[in-house]
DNA sequence: GTGAAAGCGCTAACAA
DNA sequence: TTGTTAGCGCTTTCAC
């Protein structure tokens, strides 16, 4: 730290203005090409380094990226969010703020406060999982781009998971394989990723001429115990789906219990295909669980690259509001079905 | 967003000055508590808030505190890291900016330029897990707290897991439940969790006089696939173990799957502790796996914390390296030997 | 107790 | 093509 060296000293070294150097950092002004290297080169020696708060002070722009979010942690896929958007917010030149609301609209408004008060360029407004939200009156004005995230406001930018796409990758992907009695496990959220996927799951069926039965069509909570109790019914049933499609990899982790507890191997008596990619399940399960794969870090990376683009001016004039593909990762958890 | 408001603002319409206002807002001066009050009215009605890259340019404190770390993602646990630091910054009026290294020196350079640059008043230099690490000549003269983390500089204060205590209360837990034929399902790498782990199971069994048994003790990569291989490996031995006590809960996972085939059922036939405590394995597990937790938040807390009050200066003048108590979290995975 | 005024380090009009 | 200068919004001497 000590004695940070300014944009005087750069001049005097350089021989000029400290509005040519300015100049020839930030790239504006006419200056000739000579100069504006001579200047560079000076500032470099002397390891110049601007200081952002006395440019953001007076240039309006902070360089720093806002980032609220829900929940920080819980999820192991929040990470990979805060991942592609660092990355993204780094090959700007730009950095990241990072505020954690807990679902808590006091803690939500302060943390608005704060980012506002540091004069965040625009926000990345961001959910750990796909949902609706309401914007909060504070950020009125305020670039922003909603991540995992949808509202009604037709201005805003936003990208989410195409859950009926991911859907329609992992039934397509059974039916392929053979399969053509397929139970899904669903989840019950009124969100999202229960509708998209269930119509998802849904059309591939009719697609392929597969009669839709409801009895093939669990909805319990998202977590293993639930899964491991939807998929044993499933199971039971006399005529067994050979294949299931499972809401996420904890339902799907569920699911290799209930097929233990049947007596089922897995892919040989059934085959299993979900979403989340989760590696530290779909690996660990015994096989390796066959899953799709939610675009975390590509959502993040996005968020950051569009919010930079509007503010630069340079966007398409239309806010975009996008869903991401959700790729396949093929493990060992699918095979043809029992003869 | 539009046309904040600003010191002046208030001073004016509260009929002082702009020095007033400052020594109102911020505590300082030799005020009247009726002005003081009074003020601080005023600028509440008028919804003021500072602009702080105006008063960090000036009061050289910008209120950030830089957060650096080799991954934010990949482990589920680094969420919990930086939502307890992120707790801690917020409850200091200080706020987060995070860059990822990915282990990378440029991207680590760049990423401590980019905080310097924003003027932060200190750094927590984290890492994803226990290890050594030698700090960047760039960091020189920062405030630097090291989470997860430890170096060779007596000066810097530093949190990291109590590793050997982690291992002692699980060793402990099996043996206060009855076992004295304990294997220990090891990881490879040479970090400090490998050995102090070690240390604690050994250290245990010496105190309860239990001869250390060699053949009881595998070592190899930490994840599930080893695991299962190791597990299966000391469950084949003729005067198998009947408790695992195992380095994490992926290799507990692994171990789960060896008793699976070794048709062992938990916890009657054989009894597993592990260290991580990562819900989204220890919960779903068949039955729930009794882990140790590792203390992510508490220590993403107590960097931020201590790091606020060298910064303010009233902080215990030594620089504290601790470490952080890990405990036990139970679930159904122990039981008392089978006879 | 309170206020005037000088900057923090930089950018952006405007002059030259 | 380059330099002078006036602030950005705040904190902080220092004087009253």
């Amino acid at each position: 730290m000590s004695k940070r060296v300014g944009i005087r000293e750069v001049a005097a070294a350089a021989g000029v203005s400290v509005t040519t150097v300015s100049h020839s950092l930030s790239g504006g002004g006419q200056l000739s090409d000579a100069t504006r290297e001579r200047v560079r080169s000076v500032a470099e020696g002397l390891n110049y380094t601007p200081n952002r708060l006395a440019s953001g002070l007076r240039s309006k722009r902070s360089q720093i990226i806002g980032f609220i979010s829900d929940e920080i942690s819980t999820t192991p896929y929040a990470g990979r969010v805060l991942l592609g958007a660092q990355e993204a917010a780094a090959a700007n030149d730009q950095v990241l703020m990072i505020v954690n609301t807990s679902r808590d609209d006091r803690l939500e408004s302060r943390g608005i406060d704060a980012l506002l008060q540091h004069s965040v360029d625009g926000i990345i407004y961001a959910r750990m999982y796909h949902q609706a939200v309401k914007l909060p009156e504070a950020l009125t004005g305020v670039p922003i781009v909603l991540l995992d995230a949808y509202s009604d406001r037709a201005d805003l930018s936003s990208v989410v998971p195409d859950e009926e796409g991911a859907a329609r990758t992992a039934v397509q992907h059974l039916v392929a394989a053979g399969h053509r009695r397929i139970g899904y496990l669903n989840n019950i959220d009124d969100i999202p990723a229960t509708h998209g996927r269930l119509a998802g799951y849904k059309a591939v069926l009719a697609e392929n001429g597969i009669a839709f039965d409801e009895t093939l069509v669990t909805t319990t909570e998202s977590t293993t115990g639930p899964g491991r109790d939807a998929a044993g019914q499933l199971l039971a049933l006399v005529d067994r789906p050979t294949a299931l499609f499972c809401f996420n990899d904890r339902m799907a982790m569920g699911a290799y219990q209930a097929a233990q507890l049947a007596g089922l191997s897995i892919p040989e008596n059934l085959s299993i295909v979900s979403v989340d990619n989760f590696e530290l399940l779909a690996d660990a399960l015994l096989p390796g669980l066959t899953s799709i794969a939610l675009p975390h870090y590509e959502m993040g990376r996005w968020a950051v690259e569009r919010l930079a683009a509007e503010l630069a001016g340079d966007a398409d004039s239309a806010p975009q509001q996008i869903r991401m593909p959700c790729p396949l990762v093929h493990r060992q958890s699918v095979g043809p079905p029992p003869r």
